[in-house]
DNA sequence: ATGTCCGGGCCTCCCGGA
């Protein structure tokens, strides 16, 4: 009680991960999860097995690939939209938006981009201009707002253990990096990198060369806070040992915990029947 | 260049995508 923690989650896979995600869910009792990469269609999505953990949820799927949900412990996040706006042909499941306990919460899955360049790259940043432009009018609302997700960008490098290897990769090109740096411009406060400033941090370690046992990872899942829930920031973190387990996702939960004053606590968790005893005492 | 995992197609292996 008294705070609201955030968190985001790239599962690869719902169903391969169906038993790790309750696992998380129970152990750590986010009030919010962002998903992606659901890998799966709308109507085999898991919504028993997810009220059954007393989660509600709203979500957009695809076969095979992307697909992004918004969980909420206890009530169901109201769908505000789903799709980002400025591209009519764009039918890729990367982007949901709903309103749970006053906060709008965007989920998002921005495209990986590789190979680059070429035009997967060239949909990365035109995706990446979309999410700029929506996001500025989310900002300027002035409601409590989290954009969280997988942005696949690494924003500097020290986000990562060696660029190295990496320079060629979508996901530290100079291009994509701007894009990062001018939504932040916006006035967003990424949760994670201002909760450590100097330490490093990951949320994806992939699969391949034990990167995981040599803890080689990368910071690509971000949540980024509009000015009033940046205020009342009280801890953000990682849940790496989610990636410890067995059969994990290569990303590892990362999370914010909100502190939610009085107002905001009163306009959220207050039902109707305890508003109209508000209103009735004169309150 | 390599490495590993998921889902889907179609059939116990290969492929695209990440």
């Amino acid at each position: 009680m008294g705070h609201l923690k955030i968190a985001t989650f790239n599962i690869n896979g719902i169903h391969a991960r169906l038993p790790s995600l309750l696992a998380w869910l129970e152990r750590e009792q986010p009030d919010v999860a962002c998903l992606q990469e659901l890998k799966a269609v709308d109507e085999s999505f898991p919504v028993a097995e997810l009220h059954a953990a007393g989660y509600g949820a709203v979500w957009q799927g695809q076969k095979s690939w992307n697909g992004v949900a918004i969980l909420a412990k206890g009530s169901d996040p109201v769908e505000v939209r789903r799709g980002l706006p400025g591209d009519a042909a764009d039918t890729q499941s990367r982007y949901i938006e709903a309103a749970v306990a006053g906060v709008l919460v965007a989920c998002l899955y921005l495209p990986n981009g590789n190979p680059q360049p070429g035009p997967k790259f060239e949909y990365k940043l035109a995706w990446f201009e979309r999410l700029i432009r929506h996001a500025s009018t989310l900002y300027a609302s002035g409601h409590p707002v989290v954009l969280a997700g997988d942005f696949n960008v690494v924003p500097t490098d020290d986000d990562i253990y060696n660029p190295r290897s990496w320079l060629k990769d979508a996901l530290l090109q100079p291009a994509s990096r701007e894009c990062y740096r001018q939504l932040l411009e916006q006035g967003w406060t990424d949760a994670l990198r201002t909760r450590y400033p100097d330490t490093r941090i990951y949320t994806f370690w992939d699969y391949f060369r034990q990167h995981w046992q040599k803890d080689s990872g990368l910071r690509i899942d971000h949540l980024l806070l509009s000015r009033s829930l940046a205020q009342h920031m009280r801890d953000a973190g990682v849940d790496k040992w989610v990636r410890g387990e067995p059969h994990a996702s290569d990303h590892a939960p990362a999370w914010v915990e909100i502190e939610m004053g009085a107002e905001a606590e009163a306009r959220t968790k207050t039902t109707p029947a305890a508003r109209a005893r508000r209103r009735a005492s004169g309150a």
